[in-house]
DNA sequence: GATCGGCCTTGATCCAGATCAACCGCGAAG
DNA sequence: CTTCGCGGTTGATCTGGATCAAGGCCGATC
């Protein structure tokens, strides 16, 4: 009860982690989020809420991968989000979900009871402020994948997608691996075809196209290695540096 | 001085507008505000920043329309938001600019001075909040528009903006007008494409077949009348009662 | 009132990616 | 060992929207 809720050790995802380490933190408020988490698991492919399911909690991905989907009625489905491990679930001041998260892979959650979060939200600004913070890189993704989404090819789309993979699974391992990273792929050829606005028979021809052009090499059909990253970027159309690197 | 900052004469659209009615607003934290708060304003066409500058200040949309925009080296761009009055603008916490901003229409704007303003955010609970609950919102409208770029067809696409733009407009007036509303397009044919991800000439061709098939009528090339709007709503594939009003 | 430059429309043609269809590889179940 | 089903690949064909091209409308400028 009096140890540190939010170490890396038990839950190094939380939104509020910094909290753990904040000189300004107090212990009240770290016995207070203790009280209202639990820890929730999903096997792959589970439906974790439905667009329009009353919502009690918000949440941090710990482990596995979660899609944020959309669907239209006559089956169209685009994918909005992907949850890798540290990103955040949940719409703190709404009652009901706006999209349907499922489990991409073995999946678990850090949840947190939704009405005390607000109210902790509320009372507490380092908490808001971490996650403005965070709802504010979601939404920079967000707006970079619109650019993606309307006006690159499929294969520029195929290699921005790889390209986002490789960068954040290489950054939780090594800031160094600038070249030759190697990486499995969390998504279906459906699923990265919901992502990017495609067929899966498109997505399948352009990794095998990429895949003759010596962009990258596969093993087995989700081990991905990147040879030259650089090379990779050039394909995804974006700016070399990636643009803003802050 | 000692003129509430706030209040819907002075700058109806502040982010932390519901402060100058707020119980639990302290005065010190209005005349605080006041000190780094200023306007500006910027004639149609006229870029506010582009992406990479340095931006010192934060600010919401008085009047006008201003678009966020994103361009490849080749020359392809996408609109990535439209902020229309009361819209947030501004990433605190980061130095530089992500994406290109530029005045639409006439536009003024409220700033107010980056480093204050963050310091502020860091001390009061109330103003993060007001803005975490804004950026959610625009995090929401991203994902939709996400469905929109990858998965609807150009005529779907436009009917979607036509139906976005008509119920902001309509809501910025009267809640009532359920049918025949007419309102003033706020974009060139070649924006409207920049935020579909088309051409403006498919733009040009779907808006002429909305009108062939009386779905809306057009006077002069801006002003658009929709006499069903749930027709509209027909057209652009959403659910008819726009999935999740809160 | 002639000319010019934005903005928009419309037509003809082209092509990237969708659609339809066959088939492969492989692990799980019988 | 056979069968089944899922995920993936590849080929053939079709098509929605891009591209290229020619004007039209209208307000501003000389």
């Amino acid at each position: 009860m009096n140890a540190p809720v939010f170490d890396n050790r038990d839950c190094g995802t939380c939104p509020i982690r910094h909290r753990a380490v904040c000189a300004r933190c107090e212990q009240d408020e770290l016995e207070y989020l203790d009280t209202i988490k639990y820890y929730r698991s999903y096997e792959a492919g589970q439906p974790v809420v439905w667009s329009g399911d009353q919502i009690d909690f918000v949440a941090t991905v710990v482990s596995g991968v979660a899609a944020l989907t959309q669907t239209m009625e006559d089956g169209r489905t685009q994918m909005i989000g992907l949850l890798l491990p540290s990103d955040f679930l949940g719409r703190p001041g709404h009652e009901k979900a706006h999209f349907d998260v499922t489990a991409i892979s073995d999946l678990t959650l850090c949840c947190f009871r939704r009405r005390p979060f607000e109210k902790l939200l509320a009372s507490s600004p380092h908490v808001s402020q971490r996650l403005l913070e965070m709802t504010l890189d979601e939404l920079d993704a967000a707006r970079e994948w619109m650019l993606v989404l309307g006006r690159k090819t499929a294969r520029e789309k195929i290699a921005s997608l790889l390209a986002i993979i490789a960068r954040r699974e290489s950054r939780l391992r090594l800031e160094d691996s600038t070249d030759g990273c190697t990486f499995e792929l969390p998504l279906t050829r459906e699923a990265m075809a919901d992502y990017l606005g495609l067929t899966l028979e498109t997505v399948s021809r352009q990794i095998s196209a990429l895949k003759r052009a010596g962009v990258i090499t596969l093993r087995g059909n989700r081990q991905v290695t990147v040879p030259d990253f650089a090379r990779l970027i050039a394909e995804s159309g974006d700016d070399a540096d990636g643009g803003m690197l802050p």
